[in-house]
DNA sequence: AGGGAGAATGCAATTTTATACACAATTCGC
DNA sequence: GCGAATTGTGTATAAAATTGCATTCTCCCT
């Protein structure tokens, strides 16, 4: 069975290629070797969760559903009673507004410079409580969850 | 102009139906009394991000690009010398960070507070043509570019 | 007011995608 | 190993989505 390598080639070649049509996506994988018809990519790319997107230059592409990274959130350590932030550019005040928001106990405020913020954390709680609570390992206020 | 409306319309309809061809979306906005047709509902779908994924029960349905908040921007009003941009709360600052960063002629500098900025135009240079050049109106710095 | 540029939209034709049906291949329980 | 059930795939076709072109609508400028 072929399947699996197949999907395998799909995968590949959906991450590194602009492919917007299954006509096409046949036509690369005719080039790998892989003969296939359209009917099976469209039940293919189904099982795989391709989806067609809108790529920069406004025209179709296809992309795998989920997301690997989270829009702006790069990165966020403890050090003592401070949660320091990385954020994409630009965006830390963007999620330093958002975590206030979320008026989490323990959190005295935030400051935000362009790609970094801190968020100071109370005596008497914990940091890495915090950042649990912010829900930093499967998304947060400005990222979303992955699912 | 009822684009906006519609697509405001189609917006509730993707996250609380279950819609999976623009055909059956157009009914639903038949019975909203939007009158459209299914070529318009194609380039609304693209514009807005909408794309068509798997449900639970294995069946197609119609979501929003997971990516799709960043659309922060409101509005954009050209008075005088100045460009008002409103944001989604909070998101002033990553919008005018996004502006500055595009390096435009004729944009002196931007101001952002919580939820709205100013982009101020230089005399000698038209600020609804800096407008124009944001491309607000398909897109921008902060939201996506589209056509 | 009048004119022009760009945006929005419909229509029609085309392209792309999904699926019903038939059959082959594989897996599973005995 | 054998038949039954499940899974995979092609063919043909139906269904859905995109797009070129023409037209209309909206602003904005003079």
């Amino acid at each position: 069975m072929n399947k699996k390598l197949r999907q395998e080639a799909i995968v590949r070649i959906v991450e590194t290629e602009t492919i917007s049509s299954q006509k096409s996506l046949r036509k690369a994988l005719m080039e790998k070797g892989l003969s296939v018809t359209q009917a099976t990519l469209s039940r293919d790319l189904k099982e795989l969760g391709v989806i067609k997107t809108v790529d920069d230059e406004g025209g179709y592409k296809y992309a795998f559903r989920e997301n690997r990274r989270a829009p702006f959130f790069r990165s966020c350590e403890v050090s003592g009673n401070l949660l320091v932030v990385r954020t994409d550019a630009g965006m830390a005040p963007a999620v330093a507004y958002r975590i206030d928001e979320m008026g989490l106990a323990g959190v005295l405020g935030t400051v935000a410079g362009e790609d970094t913020l801190l968020a100071v954390v109370a005596d008497g709680h914990d940091a890495r409580q915090v950042r649990r609570e912010l829900g930093v390992r499967g998304g947060g206020p400005g990222w979303r969850r992955n699912r």
